[in-house]
DNA sequence: TTGAAAGCGCTAACAG
DNA sequence: CTGTTAGCGCTTTCAA
């Protein structure tokens, strides 16, 4: 009943080889006599061997794993990115140690840790607020690692994203062409770079571009959920706002069913447009005009972009951005 | 620049100690004088000493990660079981090496081999369709598996799920007290057994209990997705049925919003009702009447119950049956 | 309560 | 082209 366990050394005896040549067939390296090679194949065939890379870890000191430290799966815009991190990593022969981490500062830190213990060669991170706490224990740790969907603002840790302040400049640009005059901003956490930093700035440029008084009423900062949009509208009308910007296509599902259950009239009466396409924004009904963002792209691109780090090869940038659209569906006129 | 490592054996060293007994503190092992534990911790804590993870494993036989293959992160039902499940994993201190496997039997056997050479120290298992082949590796490996939202008809793998028979034929049932004569199944691949054996026996239960002749054509097999159920409609309208169960959430959403898209009137005209209750049941409009499952809970509940199989605790039962409900909204009368 | 020593299974020089 | 020999960093008897 024991989990009997066949080594490379039941495999070279077998063969009558030593442990060295068996790793060398097992690992591709060519300085091997083909016969040689053919031979230790069978039995490694016959007994049924299977490489232990744990001890292999050990003794390379490379796992071939990747630690992706995720705020929450169950939420489409950031399992998308996974998506794309998943497919590529598999694809360089990587796996990847999924770890949820709600955005949490404390937990974050305690899942790198964690991750590092486990000798990951590298690690993807996605979250929208890097703490100097959190940055302090990046830069202790040599182990790549890279941002997915965010950005660094000191610029000091690699990142993949689109240009969050152009994309939001066209989005809202698209709302104060339709007339709207009092145009709502809402997103996550404001403390988050990703909205108080970049999409407020680029929401911040149109409304002066367009000679529109920044109204600080008219800023919503929530959580990234469906329910927190739904249960917005009474405040909204408050503000007398005539449309939005919305920083997560969930949220701006909330904010839409939250209106239309009002009553109002979407585009009609509320123009809604959300910022990363994700398949929610066709679900929706009207269907979420939205800024259109690469996601299992942003997320592919991140993984390859690591496994060049892994490998030590030289980048010439730091930063990758990948490109953005927007695209007209039915919650805008 | 090289990545120094601080080994057990510096730390015992210079806390003038032997690994041994440095190994015990770093592992709780009470046969510590504490004046000993308290000065090992203090050097573990001097050079911020992190244990590796792959030499404990190797020496151990333990990695403390489970692997979990999972068909796609980005459908809302699979998302849903993996944050409980790594939730529980958490909190049992072991981490989740995550694999999509696109339902797809090759991949899935790869996938099952390279999680077996990392060592992990047991599996989960979210895919509907246990062919033989990958019975026969789940069976090699001595490594402790089960199975989450979903079933093993042979009843030879551990699994947690819900009475899918019975859940179909409630939802089934109260589309038929509507007046419903003809009552579409759409579900995914009949092959799975969780479509062919389960959800369909419900089905046809119900009809025969209501004396209703089943009918081959009012019968649906696509693919999970939003967009399978979107372009359905057309070939619903030639079946002129008037009501339509449907196996997963995405694809429900996706019938409503085909079927409103044609003019036609949900759920005066057609009812749906879906099979999840995940939280697109509430942003699509008609919100979804479902049948209720514990999603997150079934995700907890197989982790918890793998790690009983971990610890070689002994099992009552080799399946795990939980409640599941039903949740009138707007897609039915 | 503590230490010595033998591995865990594999890779990686270094010889030959 | 192939074998020998050290480890990789830690756990785990077995003695003391």
């Amino acid at each position: 009943m024991e989990k009997q366990t066949i080594t490379i050394y039941d495999v070279a005896r077998e063969a009558g080889v030593s442990m060295a040549t068996v790793s060398r067939v097992v690992n591709g390296n060519p300085n091997v006599k083909p016969a040689t090679r053919k031979k230790v194949l069978e039995v490694i065939e016959r007994l049924d061997y299977r490489p232990n890379a744990v001890a292999r870890g050990l003794a390379s000191k490379k796992t071939t794993t990747v630690g992706v430290i995720i705020p929450d799966v169950t939420n489409i815009y950031f399992s998308s990115l996974a998506r794309g991190i998943d497919d590529v990593a598999a694809m360089y022969k990587y796996n990847i140690i999924l770890a949820n981490s709600d955005g949490n500062t404390r937990k974050e830190i305690q899942v790198l840790n964690t991750l590092l213990a486990k000798q990951v060669d590298g690690i993807i991170f996605m979250g929208n607020n890097l703490t100097d706490e959190l940055r302090a224990q990046f830069e202790r740790s040599k182990t790549p690692i890279v941002l997915a969907g965010s950005i660094d603002p000191k610029g000091e840790v690699e990142s993949v994203h689109i240009d969050y302040v152009a994309a939001v400049e066209e989005a809202v640009a698209d709302l104060i062409n339709h007339g709207n005059k009092r145009v709502a901003f809402i997103s996550g956490s404001l403390a988050d770079p990703i909205n108080g930093q970049y999409r407020l700035k680029g929401y911040k440029n149109v409304l002066a571009k367009h000679g529109i008084k920044y109204d600080p009423d008219l800023v919503f900062e929530t959580d990234y959920s469906y329910r927190a949009g739904e249960v917005l509208w009474p405040a909204m009308v408050a503000t007398k706002a005539t449309a939005a910007y919305v920083g997560d296509d969930e949220l701006a599902a909330g904010v839409i069913n939250g209106a239309q259950d009002s009553g109002i009239k979407v585009p009609d009466e509320f123009e809604v447009v959300t910022s990363n396409n994700s398949k929610l924004t066709e679900i929706v009904r009207p269907q979420m005009t939205s800024i259109t963002q690469p996601l299992y792209d942003i997320g592919a691109v991140a993984m390859r972009f690591l496994t060049k780090m892994m490998n030590k090869e030289t980048m010439t940038e730091k930063t990758i951005e990948l490109p953005y659209g927007y695209i007209k569906r039915s919650s805008t006129k």
